[in-house]
RNA sequence: GGAGAGGUCGCAUAGUCUGGUCGAGUGCGCGCGACUGGAAAUCGCGUAGGCUGAAAGGUCUCGGGAGUUCGAAUCUCCCCCUCUCCGCCA
């Protein structure tokens, strides 16, 4: 969330990044009710000074045993019109509230206008000598991949993963969170499901509500990324200085009910309502904010380049840029049988859009500040798989599993159609 | 799910019965200072936030909301959370 002042001083900006956006907001409005809030919040303050002033000297008068009829009676006047400003005042906070939740984080001006940039490419693409399956085939061929059995249980754009593919799975994970760990991330495991102040805080709500899985008899929301466990944690709290930075990693399936998306990238594990991440979150000072996004997509990249993935990394422009993000960068594993970049890991800065939501501060020399925090996919599994099965296949429908992975799957090397023992 | 006890300024607690000098006492912690060769101990001062304001100040907040009252941390109602016991359960 932007602060009123901020929004008070500075509307062409925000015009701008709704716009950018492509989001209906009425910022007049906003505006007006801001004024409005404040004539009505003086009227009222002047009014509630009086009422503490005569309170006190009530009690004094009581205590000399003198009179305070007369001021009593006043009192249930000033008291009245206070009950008489109040509804509407709150009702104009409130109002304004809710208008102030639906205005976007303002993009970095290092952000492109138009189209995305691309930074970098990494590694090398493979050369086949014979026609790539895609992963669904490869999966099915291998019987680690079984869509069908997910469809069934479930329904449409789930997966099910089944002996090697399901050992490969929790491999990925486990490698993951080893590699970050060392590199100072404090591994989390947090509940896959947060109430709906955690999600407004981290920006999903309320532009996203229908994306989300709903439990409606106690209000809470399957998390659709750790982010919103990971980035509450410190809800509501006022930090030291020295604590910052503060890194953390958690695994957590990640579920989304995609509204809408249907028939776009549905095929396989493209795009599925569950699928499992791992997420790194950063609560840093605020002056050191761009710099730590900048070693977040390194420690993201790390994994992509540990498995030896292609890829690339984008920088989003503010129209792909989301709601609560300031700059963001996507990496993209390169899928050769998809013939395209899939979008594996989205390392944003939220500068203190979040932290205000959440209200997380921290001591500092000129008294209390937002943290900024940061978030990205270290990095989301799906995809990951996709990328492993199609750039690792082989001419007898084998798919070679990556070094890295081998020591966390007995030393197994290959996944292949005969050794079924293996699984 | 049932019964009980709680939720107060970083932590621990006082205040709630008996409404008013309580936005709130004390201890610990922390900061500054004194004492010291230095330190410990001791002593003094300070130490929650929001909004508003140039500042002085004003105002709001004692888990959240509603109510009673001239006046609510304190009384009433609803909700949330934590702890203990019981039930259920991996």
């Amino acid at each position: 969330m932007l602060s009123l002042k901020f929004v008070r001083e500075n509307p062409e900006k925000i015009g701008k990044a709704i716009k950018a956006k492509g989001l209906r907001i009425d910022l007049k409005k906003i505006l007006s009710l801001d004024k409005e809030k404040r004539a009505l919040l003086q009227e009222s303050e002047g009014l509630r000074e009086r009422k503490n002033k005569a309170s006190t000297e009530i009690a004094r008068r009581k205590k000399e045993n003198k009179t305070t009829d007369p001021l009593i009676e006043e009192m249930k006047k000033v008291s009245e019109r206070i009950k008489e400003i109040n509804p509407s005042l709150d009702e104009k906070e409130k109002e304004l509230n809710e208008l102030l939740y639906l205005l976007p984080n303002i993009p970095h001006p290092s952000v492109p206008r138009g189209e995305n940039l691309l930074i970098r490419t990494v590694g090398k693409i493979p050369e086949f000598d014979f026609e790539v399956l895609s992963h669904e085939e490869v999966g099915k061929r291998l019987g680690i991949l079984d869509f069908k059995a997910a469809s069934k249980m479930t329904g449409h754009a789930f997966s099910l993963y089944k002996g090697l593919g399901a050992r490969m799975e929790r491999a990925l994970i486990n490698f993951m969170l080893d590699t970050h760990q060392k590199q100072g991330y404090q591994e989390i495991s947090p509940p896959f499901i947060v109430n709906r102040s955690s999600m407004k805080n981290c920006g999903q709500l309320p532009w996203l509500e229908e994306d989300m899985y709903y439990l409606e008899k106690d209000d809470y929301f399957l998390i659709p990324t750790a982010e919103v466990p990971l980035t509450n944690i410190h809800q509501d709290e006022i930090l030291a200085e020295e604590e910052l930075p503060i890194y953390y990693v958690a695994y957590s399936p990640c579920f989304r009910r995609e509204a809408g998306a249907y028939g776009s990238q549905t095929k396989g594990l493209l795009r599925v309502h569950q699928f499992d991440k791992v997420e790194l979150v950063k609560l840093v000072r605020p002056k050191t904010s761009y710099e730590e996004l900048e070693k977040l997509v390194a420690d993201a990249e790390r994994i992509l380049q540990l498995l030896k993935l292609p890829y690339r990394v984008m920088l989003l422009s503010a129209g792909e840029l989301s709601f609560a993000g300031a700059k963001c960068y996507d990496l993209e594993v390169f899928a050769p049988a998809q013939k395209q970049y899939l979008e594996v890991s989205s390392c944003s800065n939220f500068e203190d859009f979040q932290a205000r939501r959440a209200k997380i501060r921290y001591h500092c020399q000129k008294g209390l500040s937002l943290v900024h925090t940061l978030n990205g996919s270290g990095i989301a599994l799906a995809r990951t798989v996709v990328a492993i099965l199609e750039n690792y296949q082989q001419k007898d429908g084998s798919v070679i599993i990556p070094e890295v992975l081998r020591p966390y799957l007995n030393g197994i090397e290959v996944i292949s159609a005969k050794d079924e023992k293996l699984r």
